[in-house]
RNA sequence: GGAGGCGUGGCCGAGCGGUUUAAGGCGACGGUCUUGAAAACCGUUGUACCGCAAGGUACCGGGGGUUCGAAUCCCUCCGCCUCCGCCA
């Protein structure tokens, strides 16, 4: 949510930053809105404060025993004109809240500037980019890796489908046993430098969506149990922002380093690809996640230490990346930077995010309303909240099948997940 | 799922149709006193919005209604507690 007063005012070039993500952005309609709201403000509430002088007087004749019912027909006039001022001013308060709602973050200064994806700059990069051809033997995409695995195949989408529908997967032997080593070493990782590890609900309201910036404008790429106003979390950063909704952190608390666990759900309505076979683009998958609460002036830093630690992570899985940072067409409807964290994957010939770090500043926590007393201020501020992916299990584990796949078949278990793998260091293909 | 009870300021708690502009207490902060502290006493103590200001308006879990007037009456939703039922 955007203050209203820093786009009238233009403070810091705000316009035009929220034009460069957003060409279609005129301030013209929000600044018409707020005048008429003001002048019907100003209309009503003096005709309140005749409302409640009158409603006093008729207290104090009617205390001293004096009739005071000559006065109730001009009760009423007052009364009623205040009802159709009132509903008015709702009506222009609720259209002035529809439209900032729907408005995303104003970009960090520093973000380069285009209208899609094709304006992100690659940062960094690491090990070698391999291509398919370059195995010195033939070289198979992750689903004929994964499908080839003993004891029934790792990866069982026909059956997913049968019990679910299109798209949805499932785990098998091994590879699920993979799978949760992945989860469990991301845990591990996550909480080693002192993260509060939280295993939040996989459900939230739609306040709560509403507050991470998912709602009103995505509904539609959410799942919901309509009965019970409850929707499937499509990432734990939404359960984690909401930790603190509605309430004020003591300064000592900052920055405060959070983790979770949990299944991420996703309807992804009309983004499938024929690229996106497999584990590409799934509705349901694994993530760690990290988040962080912070001061104003320590996001950018702290930005820089979840950028750092997800990279390791993925260097220590030994899996080849580049790091993009993304352009303002390209930013998440909540985000003021974000830089992805891609891995190649050589069976599709191309890179794919396993992970996403923003720093949201405080548009988040002001639609959570979640603010800090800095020091010996008296007044609360907001805080700046951020998150990272530490990572997303499923496209890391395209990764892995790719990169890890044996001439046989078979699949070695990287180093770091052999002790959650209780030693195995490989997977048997199918007989 | 059924029955009942309860949501008032940072906390406790009174108020149950109009001098409530929400009593009183605790806590916190400032002061007096003291070598220092405690105690005692005095004072201060919410948020948001409109306004250049003076000042005004709103907020008693959320929303709606009744009324000239609602913390107070009615409806509805949410949350918490007690008991019963069911259940991993």
């Amino acid at each position: 949510m955007l203050e209203l007063r820093i786009l009238l005012n233009n403070v810091d070039g705000a316009v035009d930053r929220l034009k460069s993500r957003d060409p279609g952005f005129s301030i013209d309609p929000l600044a018409l809105l707020d005048k008429k709201r003001r002048e019907l403000i100003a209309e009503v509430e003096s005709k309140k404060a005749e409302q409640n002088k009158t409603n006093r007087e008729i207290g104090a004749r009617k205390k001293a025993g004096d009739d005071p019912s000559d006065i109730y027909k001009k009760m009423k006039e007052l009364s009623d004109g205040v009802k159709i001022l009132d509903s008015e001013l709702a009506e222009i308060q609720a259209e002035l809240n529809r439209q900032i709602e729907v408005l995303p973050n104003i970009p960090a200064p520093d973000v380069p500037v285009a209208f899609d994806k094709s304006g992100n700059v690659k940062t960094a990069s690491f090990g070698e980019f391999k291509r398919a051809e370059d195995w010195d033997f033939p070289f198979k995409n992750h689903l004929d890796v994964a499908m080839g695995l003993s004891p029934s195949g790792g990866l069982d989408f026909k059956r997913a489908s049968k019990m679910t529908g299109a798209n949805w997967s499932m785990y098998r032997g091994d590879l699920a046993r993979l799978e949760w080593s992945l989860v469990m070493y991301f845990i591990d990782r996550a909480t080693s430098d002192g993260r509060e590890l939280i295993i939040p609900p996989y459900l939230v309201n739609s306040q709560s969506m509403f507050s991470s910036g998912q709602f009103p404008k995505f509904r539609e790429q959410a799942y919901e149990c309509r009965d019970d106003d409850l929707v499937l979390i499509p990432t734990s950063e939404v359960p984690l922002l909401n930790l603190y909704r509605d309430e004020i952190l003591p300064d000592a608390a900052l920055p405060m380093r959070l983790t979770s666990f949990t299944p991420c759900f996703r309807r992804e309505a009309g983004t499938y690809g024929a690229e996106e076979r497999g584990l590409i683009r799934v509705h349901q998958f694994h993530k760690v996640e990290v988040f962080s609460f912070t001061r104003p002036d320590e996001s950018f830093s702290e930005l820089e230490v979840i950028i750092n630690y997800s990279r390791k992570v993925l260097e220590s899985l030994k899996l080849p990346y580049r790091l993009m940072k993304l352009a303002t067409g390209d930013l998440a409807q909540q985000s003021a930077t974000t830089f992805d964290i891609e891995a190649w994957l050589p069976g599709q010939n191309t890179f794919s995010e396993v992970s996403s770090v923003s720093n949201c500043t405080d548009y988040q926590a002001r639609r959570a309303n979640i603010r800090y007393r800095p020091g010996d201020q008296k007044k609360p501020e907001f805080v700046h909240t951020l998150n990272g992916s530490a990572l997303a299990t499923s496209r890391t584990m395209v990764s892995i099948l790719e990169h890890y796949q044996e001439s046989d078949g078979g699949l070695r278990v990287p180093d770091v997940l052999k002790p959650y793998m209780q030693g195995q260091d490989r997977i048997e293909p199918l007989t």
